[in-house]
RNA sequence: GCGGGCAUGGCGGAAUCGGUAGACGCAAGGGACUUAAAAUCCCUCGGCCUUAGUGCUGUCCGGGUUCAAGUCCCGGUGCCCGCACCA
């Protein structure tokens, strides 16, 4: 018999298009279709301009569960979308004189046709750009609701401010302390910014995390964290030297009052008032302040900085202890947006404290001691202890614990009205205004007569104008006179429009509800949203599991509040992928070359790699996430026209476990190439032979086919709904050696009906990872059918069962025997069995063992 | 700096709740088929050994708990992700 290969160029687009013809995958999610439903959405993409195998890898996974959800008999909505304001494009438009909206809806053109390419189950009557006017639109009445109802405010907060670009940079853009473009040294600036109120629900969204069963134990350690809920005093410092300052007393905030008795001295932040009120007449206090301002925003630049402070000249009196004075220090590591901006500095039990003390040479007095040596405080050279212990030297807390201390110490602070309990989040507000134009405008107008006014719901949608150019930095939407320029909504005189837009987080934070009904006059339908949210299944990067989960979560609450729907959490289920990663060719010096542009040779072991175009050699270096700057790419439209979208799929799917990275080989690709001209080789050589054949009868049959058939679909189903495709692979894997190993020649007929069951089920169960040579296999197996739109064969559970278990038998803990038992045997009789073998008995020389333990389906373990 | 994670053969990984470490795949080596190559099929494949044995050893390093540890606990090392204006 004669087989061809298998030509997925040729394939794939013709499946594509019968299942495009059909709307196979068009979910209907009106209120009277009866099915249970089921929402798996992936992280939609930013339209950078071609998708790349971290999309692939993404959207392949979430393909696989939309797949076997929907033969499983759910209503499956599956729909995709482009989360399309942001910087790229803009950049775009500063070097390449295009315009962002132009650019973005090219670039979403491209990426479709690639992605429409994967042949995923995809929903693509849903699809909406988040930079579409009907989109944005219902994000500015959201805008206007949230304001409405008190979610949103105004305050000022710090901006990275390029003095040469004139522009606001993100912390992306400044490298080292300097602006990306222009070089200049970059400077904190104020500017007053809009917020939302996320910090309102920071004990919500912390109680809630405890619901969401369905997300990683570790996001839910993050956003604990980082909501940050810690119990505390505000503790009042009286100033007893205070010079021209105006306030009585200092306010701190601390977690461990506890430690009162080792403190030192006082850090009050840069920002604080009273810094800056001192800094009006002190210079060098001033200098001091303008370091600080240089720092940058970011909380890793502030924190890596070297601690440095500045000794105010003032001092205040110690709670506890009488007579005693702390300086007050102006310090770059005191944060003014946490607690009160002020902290009580203690050394030996801070590390932060410590290095500051100990560059500054301030006292270090240890009041805790180790649980180890509790009548000694413990000894603190360059690191404090801040483990738990017993409080020594200190008043009334001295011989408690840690917590209790906190409690004692909080306590009598009170008391004498010297401190008030206190619960803190770290959690600060969302700030959302962006002084850019490609985002989603600020729905508000300023008028000099009536304030900060809020359009009105009958002008939207606020549409960004397109005659903008952008051969200067800054936001063009300051120079627009025609826009800018607008009549007050309360009293219509002439007023300015709002020109900063909002964060593209908030773009994401709902269009997975607008997916439900994306063409709806309001944001949402809420009977819809309530029905189909929260989403089922999520699946994207890990890098989102702080800001866009939580900011999500926050908006469910919001929109529920303002009415649109009643639903808090977002997502039910969250899968976090890993990363697509690849040998990197080059170093810093010579540049960096993709793979596609060098061969990888192979001689005795070592590899080297060549360039194609001069056959110079380059150095191979180390395996890192896919990225433009490295150029380790691969592009996806490369593979899929060399082996086609089912292998590229396949090989995301296959090997490393879907959390984890996954590096992409060559030799993977091919492996994965090779695997599917196997399947198809397989049902090629069976095709005419089990066309005419019967399936198998229900009576006796046993066979190790029909075993290993029904054993299969069972693990894989239970996989698939673990999202462990990299066993479900396995597991086929298996199964096509074992329905390799049947000889054509055997052609008995209940060999040849447990064969045709054995193809039918191998071929539904690779339909969700690889649907089109899937089609093609179902098709010449002689069905008439789409195998995309069967449902999901059943398995039979005795069939899926073993008649006998092998058990290991170990003794003292080392294996030396098996025994084969029955699952139904007990363990007495496990035990029985066990002690009779003769290798136990040569084990055991007449002695009897100490002790037998038995775990039933498991282990023996004979302890002499 | 802070928060979170990961570490198993030459490589990716498997090992359900603490119960046979290395399933499955890739690479490599040997063989079959072929004029030859590709494709395909078969075999071997963690390390060690005067004893080739249901032998010893082995899951990043050092301790510990347990009848039993890749898995749990304590202490290290290395790498990765996030840190609020990248998306």
């Amino acid at each position: 018999m004669t087989t061809e290969r298998y030509n997925p160029r040729e394939t794939e687009p013709r499946w594509q298009k019968v299942w495009d013809d059909t709307n196979l995958f068009e979910c209907d999610t009106s209120a009277d279709n009866e099915k249970p439903n089921y929402y798996v959405l992936e992280m939609f993409p930013y339209p950078s301009g071609r998708i790349h195998m971290g999309h692939v890898r993404n959207y392949t996974m979430g393909d696989v569960v939309a797949r076997y959800k929907k033969a499983k008999g759910y209503e499956v909505l599956h729909p995709m979308g482009w989360d399309a304001f942001g910087m790229p494009a803009e950049n775009a438009a500063m070097q390449n004189k295009t315009h962002p909206k132009g650019w973005t809806y090219d670039n979403i053109a491209a990426m479709r046709k690639q992605l429409k390419s994967m042949g995923l189950a995809i929903d693509w009557s849903r699809e909406f750009a988040t930079c579409d006017v009907d989109y944005y639109a219902q994000q500015q009445r959201l805008f206007l609701d949230f304001l409405k109802h008190d979610l949103v405010y105004r305050k000022n907060a710090k901006v990275n401010w390029d003095p040469v670009d004139m522009t606001v940079l993100a912390n992306e853009q400044v490298i080292d302390g300097k602006g990306w473009r222009s070089g200049a040294d970059v400077e904190q600036r104020e500017l007053t910014q809009w917020f939302f109120k996320i910090s309102d629900y920071s004990e919500e969204l912390l109680g809630a995390i405890d619901t969401l069963n369905d997300w990683p134990a570790k996001v839910k350690l993050m956003q604990s964290n980082w909501i940050g809920r810690s119990r505390g005093a505000r503790i009042k410092f009286p100033f007893v030297k205070s010079e021209s300052v105006v306030e009585k007393e200092l306010i701190c905030f601390s977690t461990r009052p506890d430690t009162l008795y080792g403190a030192s001295f006082m850090a009050i932040a840069a920002e604080h008032p009273i810094t800056l009120e001192l800094a009006k007449t002190n210079a060098k206090l001033q200098d001091f302040v303008q370091q600080c301002r240089k720092m940058g925003t970011s909380a890793a630049d502030v924190e890596k900085a070297e601690k440095r402070g500045f000794d105010l000249g003032l001092t205040v009196a110690h709670p506890f202890i009488e007579g005693k004075e702390l300086p007050v220090y102006a310090a770059n590591f005191v944060l003014m947006d946490y607690g009160t901006g002020a902290i009580f500095g203690c050394p030996a039990h801070d590390q932060r404290d410590l290095d500051f003390a100990r560059k500054y040479d301030l006292e270090v007095t240890s009041v805790v001691a180790s649980l180890d040596e509790p009548d000694q405080p413990y000894s603190v050279e360059n690191t404090a202890f801040i483990d738990d212990g017993i409080l020594i030297n200190s008043g009334p807390m001295s011989g408690l614990r840690k917590a209790e201390a906190i409690d004692k110490a909080i306590d009598v602070l009170a008391e004498n009205n010297q401190a008030e309990e206190e619960i803190n989040f770290r959690l600060r507000d969302w700030g959302i205004s962006r002084q850019r134009y490609w985002g989603c405008p600020i729905p508000v107008v300023h008028c000099d007569t009536c304030g900060v006014v809020p359009e009105k719901y009958e002008n939207l949608p606020i549409e960004l104008p397109e005659d903008v150019t952008f051969d200067i930095p800054g936001n063009p939407l300051d120079r627009h006179p025609t826009w800018r320029n607008v009549a007050c909504p309360s009293c219509g005189r002439p007023a300015k429009r709002e020109t900063d837009t909002m964060d593209t987080f908030v773009d994401s934070s709902w269009y997975f509800a607008r997916f439900v009904t994306p063409q709806n006059e309001n944001p949402v339908d809420p009977k819809a949203a309530n029905k189909w949210l929260p989403v089922d299944q999520y699946i994207g990067g890990i890098e989102h599991a702080i800001l866009h989960l939580l900011y999500s979560r926050f908006f469910s609450r919001a929109m529920s509040v303002a009415g649109h729907m009643d639903i808090s959490e977002p997502f039910k289920g969250l899968f976090t992928q890993g990363m697509v990663v690849h040998e990197t060719y080059g170093n810093k010096d010579i540049g960096w070359f993709q793979p596609a542009e060098l061969e990888i040779r192979e001689d005795e072991g070592k590899r080297t790699a060549v360039r194609l175009d001069n056959g110079q050699e380059v150095p191979i270096g180390g395996i890192e996430k896919m990225s433009k700057s490295k150029r380790n790419t691969v592009d996806p439209d490369d593979i899929m026209q060399t082996y086609g979208a089912d292998t590229a799929r396949w090989f995301m799917l296959s090997d490393s476990p879907p959390e984890r990275d996954v590096e992409w080989t060559d030799a993977g690709a091919e492996g994965a190439h090779r695997f599917v001209q196997r399947i198809w080789r397989l049902v090629q050589i069976w095709a005419d032979t089990v066309a005419s054949a019967d399936l198998p009868s229900s009576d006796a049959d046993i066979s190790t086919l029909r075993k290993a058939t029904h054993k299969t679909l069972k693990a894989i189903g239970e996989d698939i709904e673990k999202l462990s495709f990299n066993r479900a692979i396995a597991r086929i894997y298996e199964f096509v050696n074992v329905l390799s190993g049947v000889k054509l020649e055997t052609q008995d007929a209940p060999t040849v009906s447990a064969m045709r069951e054995g193809l039918f089920v191998l071929i539904q169960v690779i339909a969700p990872m690889m649907p089109h040579l899937a089609e093609e296999c179902w098709k010449a197996l002689g069905n008439k059918t789409v195998v995309s739109a069967e449902g999901w064969p059943q398995f039979e559970n005795s069939l899926a069962q073993d008649d006998l278990l092998v058990l290991p038998i170990q003794i003292n803990g080392k294996k030396r025997a098996e025994i084969e038992v029955s699952p139904e045997a007990t363990p007495s009789e496990i035990e029985d069995a066990s002690l009779a073998l003769d290798v136990v008995q040569k084990f055991l020389d007449g002695k009897s063992p100490k002790k037998v333990i038995v775990v039933p389906k498991r282990i023996v373990n004979v302890v002499i």
